[in-house]
DNA sequence: ATAGAAATTTGAAGTTAACTTAATTTACAG
DNA sequence: CTGTAAATTAAGTTAACTTCAAATTTCTAT
């Protein structure tokens, strides 16, 4: 069974964690600060690492990025608190995996957990922590915002950015337009499943060889899009 | 449809509040104090609960904990006036799904209400092994809605998974057209039953060996269609 | 502040895919 | 055999997606 490691500092959360995750068969180790964290990870041989992002002496941020900085692509979820929004992006340009805000559901968490560590478990995974990747025609850093299609540099729109490295996140997944809205807006904007359209649209121009008969970006009928990787 | 169940003490908010979800068709039911809501909570059975945290006998966080404690796990959302001190802690000590601050914005809560009910009726949780079933030649991940035909992907349709998925769940058993009319269209709409044989015709092209001599999906004659497994 | 540029969002027309129906052929049960 | 039900095919209908252009909002630099 799969080896998780909880670095938060509040005893709460990380009780109620560690009380739930064991109760769903996984082996928990803990640790109450980023620094202690950090050492574990180095030590210790884990299957998926939850990391509070606020937190004494070492970041979740520094903690990810140290971690993947010594390439160690143990899966990484990070806790962040709501408002920290902005960070979202920065998250998994770190190299994290996934990231959820609280105050969130055992459920929601449950089920990210499940996702990333079956990813993980795959093994056509690549590193998945390189912040370029290349899809199809284009090539992309996560970490400098630039993108290149046949090594000519080509803008792109932030939202763009979010869009392909959410469905990057879920290659091989069928993600449906409320999801995008849903992750990628948040719920106090509203777009109408057109604006998501419209941005697949672009994302299909820059990496299709033939963007009228997309390969790599696909529609399921009825369900939503998948990025097939 | 679903069910919801409002627990709030202001007669304007839960007056306001059931004419609109009953509006977008759910069927609401309504609680005047946090005694009343528990009570309904234990009695009933709800897709989610709307609970105000603010009310005379039970709090809402003593409705949510004991509940909890009971291990209900119907999905909660927690209604809270601005500045209440909501912290992180919430989510996980409470085990609500999700919140919103009064004063909130009708869209704001619908797609919050439409979003934690999505979460729980994907099959994510519960046993381990999860989504992935292979029946006949046919893999198919009901998670990321792709299938498999002998490891290469193939294209199936939205009421495709919907129906092998209803076959599944009442594999060995004999399922007439009208019971999957019912359960997969509802009752508003009403195809032919003819429509119904040429899905299945399709799931046999994709999982029979021999779509010709099924040996998985039977048909009982006069009767309806068995999936054996 | 304000103008100009860039990005986002929306609406509508066009296109494609999925669904439904009807019609024909084949199989089944009495 | 015969009548009825199911399988199959093809054509019609509906719903969903794509695309484009225009409108709006947001951003940037003056």
């Amino acid at each position: 069974m799969s080896k998780i490691l909880i670095v938060e500092d509040e005893p709460n959360i990380r009780m109620g964690l560690t009380d739930n995750l064991q109760f769903e068969g996984y082996e928990v180790d803990i640790a109450e600060d980023g620094e202690m964290g950090l050492k574990m990870i180095l030590d210790g041989n884990y299957n998926l690492i939850i990391l509070d992002v606020m937190m004494p002496k070492l970041s979740g941020f520094d903690v990810c990025r140290t971690v993947r900085g010594k390439n160690i692509d143990t899966p990484i979820i990070l806790l962040t608190a709501k408002g920290e929004e902005i960070d979202k992006v920065l998250g998994l340009e770190l190299g994290a995996d996934d990231y959820i805000t609280k105050p969130f559901s055992l459920r929601e968490l449950l089920a990210r957990i499940k996702a990333v560590l079956r990813r993980s478990n795959t093994p056509t995974q690549g590193t998945g922590t390189g912040y370029e990747v290349t899809i199809g025609k284009l090539c992309v850093n996560f970490q400098s915002y630039s993108a290149k299609i046949d090594g000519q540099n080509t803008k792109m729109s932030h939202k763009e950015f979010e869009i392909l490295k959410f469905l990057l996140a879920h290659k091989n997944e069928t993600v449906s337009r409320n999801e995008l809205l849903e992750k990628i807006w948040g719920y106090e904007e509203q777009p109408t499943t057109r604006t998501v359209d419209n941005f697949i649209l672009k994302l299909r121009q820059k990496i299709e060889e033939n963007p009228n008969h997309p390969v790599i970006i696909l529609t399921a009928h009825g369900i939503g899009y998948k990025l097939l990787a």
